[in-house]
RNA sequence: GGAGAGGUGGCAGAGAGGUCGAAUGCGGCAGACUCGAAAUCUGUUGUACGGAUUUCUCCGUACCGUGGGUUCGAAUCCCACCCUCUCCGCCA
């Protein structure tokens, strides 16, 4: 959520900023909103000094034996006229509130100007594709022939697009997570956290995946959970009532979300809080699978892993004083490269343009790996600093040096997306005759395995 | 699923329609005493929004789990909901 002070303060400046990432900010309405909040505002908060001072002589005069009738008269009509102010008031901002949840971050001024990912920025490659001298599988086609990768039988226990892995492939699968935990809790300073996978409503809230994009979402409730009324959109539901869906019969369920990433439950970790100045920087990191509906890329990556309802991430999450949110931004990424630095595999790094980046993000890197099947780079981490956007939604604070509450940047980084890993291995060490050579790091978690072959 | 207890400031804990943003204690901060420290004493100490002021603040409003109701006035009374804890049952 953008500041509504910077709003007020430079709505033009802000509008031109976020129409090169092609959002278009109405300005009017925002003004018309304003005007109204400000006029509403102001009566009703006149109107409450008047009823808080009436109320309070009506209670002296009697403690004083006094006769109160002529007191009481003068405030007679006031409750009626106030209670429709304060109705007023709830609903502009609301209105307000509502605005504002759907306006994407200011673009960070070093982000390059442009539509798609044609027009991302390269910052540099790292490591050289391997060279085979073979005719090249992908990994599908190298997982299949070890009788590691079966999504035959995982189409049959779910559907599309998720995988099942069997074997040492699982097991190879497995030592990714292991492998790029211990790296960052041991090398980068990070703390370990294990989190819930199901989340509420306000936590979606807080990192931006809510209200705009509950269609990527899977939503849960409990046994005969009601949803129809789920998806009824706009209406804010009641306060209290967040999170719940209303079922038939009147009685509520409680309703989670599925996490997209583990972004959302350790990001959250800080909702609602102010931490002390000299706990940060925080940096939490955390294994977890994370589930996407993939509603809108029906026809993409519909084969292999590449692109899942279901897949692992061990995610990076910082918790930043402000002024240390860009050179912290540039650690985890290191932090992130690291891992494909430690298993060899070729990849390079892109600056997001403006119009390709997330949501919530101001700046945004992503890592791409080498993949020999697709002859090309594929995403493999995101890198972002959403500054204060996203500690604006979950009201998380900490206590800066004169003692005041401030918001502090958030940051996240994926260390890396396991499965699209597994498929990088697949591919990029893949040998002639099918087997799959595994990288040293890795070897320790697999038993000294040096190599899975065909069984 | 059954039975019960409870949600008040950083923490503990009063408060039972009126001057309560809330006693008291602890903790934190500042000062006094001290060579320094401890102890003691004094003062101070929530968050958000709006307005004024423009870096020193000041004023107003809201907030005692959440939402609604009664009332001139609600932490306090009424209703609904959420959450936490204890015991039993079930369960990994």
């Amino acid at each position: 959520m953008l500041d509504i002070q910077v709003l007020r303060n430079d709505l033009a400046g802000v509008a031109a900023r976020l129409e090169t990432r092609g959002y278009r900010l109405d300005t009017a309405r925002f003004g018309q909103m304003e005007s109204a909040r400000k006029d509403i505002q102001t009566r009703t908060q006149e109107l409450q000094a008047k009823r808080n001072t009436t109320s309070r002589q009506i209670g002296q005069a009697k403690a004083r034996g006094e006769d109160v009738a002529a007191i009481m008269a003068e405030v007679a009509g006031l409750g009626e006229e106030l209670k429709a102010l304060e109705g007023q008031l709830e609903q502009i901002q609301q209105e307000l509130q509502t605005f504002l949840a759907v306006i994407p971050n200011m673009p960070h001024a070093s982000v390059p100007v442009g539509r798609t990912e044609a027009e991302n920025a390269e910052i540099r490659r790292i490591g050289n594709p391997p060279v085979l001298d073979f005719e090249v599988r992908d990994h599908v086609s190298v997982g299949e022939h070890l009788g590691g990768l079966d999504f035959e039988t995982a189409t049959r226990i779910s559907g599309a697009r998720f995988s099942l892995l069997k074997g040492p492939m699982a097991r190879l699968h497995r030592a990714l997570v292991q492998f790029m935990l211990d790296l960052h809790t041991g090398q980068h300073g990070y703390t370990e956290v294990y989190v819930p996978y199901l989340v509420n409503a306000e936590s979606m809230h807080g990192t931006g995946q809510l209200p705009k994009f509950e269609e990527d979402l899977f939503v849960v409730s409990a046994g005969s959970g009601d949803t129809e009324r789920m998806h009824s959109g706009e209406g804010v539901a009641p306060e209290g009532m967040e999170g719940r869906a209303v079922h038939s019969s009147g009685k509520s369920q409680p309703r989670f979300y599925l996490i997209p990433t583990a972004e959302v439950p350790v990001t959250n970790l800080v909702r609602d809080s102010i931490v002390p100045l000299e706990t940060l920087p925080l940096k939490y990191v955390a294994h977890t699978p994370c589930f996407r509906s993939e509603a809108g890329s029906y026809g993409r990556d519909t084969r292999g892993m590449i692109r899942q309802h279901q897949f692992d991430k061990v995610e990076l999450v910082q918790i930043v004083h402000p002024e240390q949110s860009y050179s912290a931004l540039e650690q985890l990424l290191t932090h992130a490269e690291t891992v494909l630095q430690e298993l060899d595999l070729p990849y390079r790094v892109v600056k997001l343009c403006t119009g390709d980046m997330g949501f919530s993000a101001a700046l945004t890197y992503d890592i791409e790996v080498w993949l020999p099947a697709q002859n090309t780079y594929r995403e493999i981490s995101s890198c972002s600093n959403f500054e204060t956007f996203q500690s604006r939604r979950m009201h998380a604070r900490f206590r800066n040096a004169q003692g005041k509450p401030e918001l502090p940047h958030t940051l996240n980084g994926s260390g890396l997306a396991v499965g699209r890993t597994l498929v990088a291995l697949l591919e990029n060490y893949q040998q002639a005759d099918g087997s799959v050579v595994i990288p040293e790091v890795l070897r320790p978690y697999m038993g000294n395995l040096e190599r899975i072959r065909k069984s």
